[in-house]
DNA sequence: AACGGCACCTGGTCGC
DNA sequence: TGCGACCAGGTGCCGT
């Protein structure tokens, strides 16, 4: 489901409501997720939820500077928060009772997602560890971006969506900057001019933070913790709309697949 | 060492 | 109505 946008809308969704409720019940009905649920989790109990914060794609419920749950909602995790006594549907993975009386669910289908207590040292776990510059940070520079591409081979598209170079830029919107940006997805990346360099930093900042402030992209059934859908997807240019007049040139859209993802363009707009 | 490919899951949709 | 194929917003690991 969620990209940066996404998950940064969720976690502004959540802040004001769980900051400083502690956990008073924790209950697993599933533990198999991308890193199963062990019986640690239950430390997460009765230690009040200091700040929830973000890096990338993961949620961070910190008790501490260096405790907390981390929590991924991988392609289709979802939270909700809810009335108690309102029943499990299915996929409903788990519930954080929370001090105010709410439930905080955890909802993910596919369980490509994860939660888990961090003890010590959350900052540097190794999930988070590998993981490149925040994209609103100043370590994103251009100059740290233009050396990152100097030296790949690899497509443009892929080497946007690297975490490793730069965090929060998934499949919706490395097509979305890419047009923005007027180059095409299969571009090697040493290939790109400083002045396309600079366009592209430009739009994967533009779209983020636009999408950011449109509550985040609903395609199926994102929501953030209110239950309100994004609106990012009237914004869409290019995802989605494969075969369809670009909304720029009226060209048709072209599509392909790039390491099985969905990759659209236009022929004209993006030279 | 960088990079492509794949696996991990369930559910929805489409064509027959 | 049923069935199989294919698709979906992510990511870590594996082999080359």
């Amino acid at each position: 489901m969620p990209e940066l946008p996404e998950v940064e809308t969720i976690r502004r969704g959540l802040a004001p409501l769980v900051e400083g409720e502690q956990i008073t019940q924790l209950i697993v009905r599933e533990k198999r997720f991308r890193i199963p649920i062990d019986k640690s989790i239950q430390n997460a109990c009765f230690k009040p939820i200091q700040k929830v914060d973000r890096r990338g794609k993961y949620l961070l419920l910190k008790t501490s500077d260096d405790a907390g749950l981390m929590v991924h909602l991988g392609m289709s995790g979802r939270f909700y928060l809810l009335d108690p006594a309102i029943p499990p549907k299915k996929h409903d993975h788990v519930d954080l009772q929370l001090s105010n009386g709410k439930i905080l669910r955890f909802h993910d289908p596919r369980r490509f997602g994860l939660m888990l207590w961090i003890e010590k040292q959350l900052d540097q776990h190794a999930l988070l560890n590998h993981l490149g510059p925040e994209p609103f940070s100043e370590p994103f520079s251009v100059d740290y971006f233009a050396r990152c591409l100097k030296t790949s081979k690899r497509p443009i598209k892929l080497a946007i969506m690297d975490a490793e170079l730069v965090v929060g830029v998934g499949n919706i919107y490395a097509n979305e900057a890419l047009f923005q940006a007027g180059i095409r997805p299969e571009r090697p990346a040493h290939s790109l001019t400083l002045k396309e360099i600079q366009r592209l930093h430009q739009a994967i900042l533009d779209v983020l933070a636009q999408a950011i402030e449109q509550g985040g992209t609903t395609l199926k059934d994102f929501a953030n913790a209110e239950g309100k859908p994004g609106y990012f997807q009237q914004k869409l240019f290019v995802y989605g709309r494969e075969n369809l007049d670009c909304l720029k040139c009226s060209k048709l859209l072209k599509s392909l697949r790039m390491q099985n993802r969905a990759t659209v363009y236009c022929v004209g707009c993006q030279g």
